[in-house]
DNA sequence: ATCTAATATCGTAAATATACGATTTAGCGA
DNA sequence: TCGCTAAATCGTATATTTACGATATTAGAT
C-alpha cells in the first residue's frame, strides 16, 4: 500500500503523529498517572491499568517515540517522567490549526 | 483480540476518539480546507488532495462519525462543514487534561 | 556466581486503518 | 427516458495497532 502521509505538510504531520499517541484511552491514562503520582512512576503503572506488562511497555515505547514521555534507565528500572515542554509545543501547535479554523469560519450556505 | 478501551474512563475514551479522527494529515487538511472555502466545498476536496476520490470520502466518514464535520446532502453532492460546537467540545476536553497534568507537575528524582 | 525483580523485546494473532479501483446510488439536464 | 456528474459503498490488499505470553536483559542482593 503506498503512504501518502509525506505529501502533505509538516505541520499537519506533525500534530497527527502526537494526536496518534493520544488517540488511545491507555496512554491517556498512562500520561495522568505520570502527572499523578510523585517520584515518576514506572512499573506501579501496570498495577493502574487493566493491561499486561508487555502491553503497557508498548504504550510507553509509543508515547517516547512521540516525544510525550521520557524514560530514565535506573538498572533493572525505568523512570518515566512527562516531556512538558514537548506537552506545551503540542497544545501550542494545536491551538495554532484551531484557532486559524475559527477565524476562517465558512459563511456556508447549507449545514 | 481483547478490546480494552472500555475500561478506561470515559473522558479518555472521548478524547482518545476525536484524537484517533486528528490522526492522519489528510484529515487535518480537510479540516483546514472546510474552514478556508467559503460555501462548504465538498468534492472539490478532492482536487486539493493527493488521494482517490474513494479515500477522500472514507476520511469524510471518519471525520463525521468522530462529529467534527458535519455534512448535507443535496442531490447527487454532498455539502460539508466543520462542526464549531464539537471541535470546541474537545478543545474544552483536551485543555482540561492538560491544565490537570500540568498542575500535578511531578517533583521528580530521576528524568 | 546465582537468584531475583523490573523491564524490554520477540513472536504472534486479531483488529483496525489506509489506499485504490470498480460499482452503485441519486438527482439533474438534455 | 437516458446519460452525466457527484458521492458513497464494496471488495480487496497491505500496513499498522493492540494485545498477550514467553523470553531476554540488566543490575542489585544473597
Amino acid at each position: 500500500m503506498l503512504n501518502k502521509k509525506a505529501e502533505f505538510e509538516v505541520l499537519e504531520q506533525d500534530i497527527a503523529q502526537v494526536a496518534k499517541a493520544l488517540s488511545h484511552p491507555a496512554r491517556l491514562s498512562i500520561l495522568r498517572i505520570l502527572a499523578k503520582e510523585k517520584g515518576c512512576m514506572c512499573g506501579d503503572i501496570v498495577d493502574l491499568l487493566p493491561l499486561a506488562q508487555s502491553t503497557v511497555s508498548q504504550h510507553l515505547k509509543y508515547l517516547k517515540d512521540a516525544g510525550l514521555i521520557k524514560g530514565e534507565v535506573d538498572g533493572p528500572k525505568t523512570c518515566y517522567c512527562l516531556n512538558y515542554e514537548a506537552i506545551q509545543n503540542f497544545k501550542n501547535s494545536l491551538n495554532e490549526i484551531f484557532t486559524e479554523i475559527e477565524s476562517l469560519s465558512c459563511e456556508s450556505d447549507c449545514c
